[in-house]
DNA sequence: GCCAACGTTGGC
DNA sequence: GCCAACGTTGGC
């Protein structure tokens, strides 16, 4: 089992609203970056467990806890001429871009803002610090269980 | 709103 | 294949 953060602007979809969904369970479209396209389509499995990160507001904060419930499969946004993720290179036999489904399992008692990430030693090495544009993040279980402890879940 | 980081594009 | 220009992201 493998360990992630994921990006999200708040505004855009946020925690509550994958927790708002049908059995709180959605599609994690509309990733137009390579890297992140790799870890989608190629080692994110189901069961694998993901931190839920509030992006692009005055404190960025992980929020939630998630669960992979659907490995990578195509992302078929970027076949839809109307959808904001459209892209004309994307072909169904050459699909380029790909997506996974999550499962919201719970609210961290205390988000865990990113100003403590930055300070605290066993997350130094965390890609929020340096890689911070990067919307699919891997974790170690360190990383991973440090901020689980940070946020009060039990 | 600014700016640094960084990914993508396109000319050569 | 290099690299400058440009666009986007995201923290502050």
């Amino acid at each position: 089992m493998r360990y992630w953060l994921f990006k999200s602007e708040p505004g855009c979809f946020s925690f509550q609203d994958l927790q708002n969904c049908p059995d709180a369970t959605e599609h994690w479209d509309g990733v137009r970056n390579f890297q992140a396209r790799n870890f989608l389509r190629d080692e994110i499995a189901v069961g694998d467990r993901v931190l839920f990160y509030h992006s692009s507001i005055p404190q960025p904060v992980v929020v939630g806890l998630c669960r992979v419930v659907r490995a990578g499969y195509p992302d078929h946004t970027a076949l839809d001429p109307g959808s904001e993720h459209f892209d004309p290179k994307a072909t169904p036999d050459k699909p380029i871009w790909y997506m996974v489904d999550v499962r919201a399992e719970q609210a961290l008692p205390q988000p865990v803002p990113l100003e403590v990430i930055r300070e605290h030693p066993s997350l130094r090495q965390m890609p929020l610090i340096n890689r911070s544009r990067l919307s699919i993040q891997p974790l170690s279980e360190l990383e991973f269980e440090t901020i689980l402890q940070l946020g009060g879940v039990s």
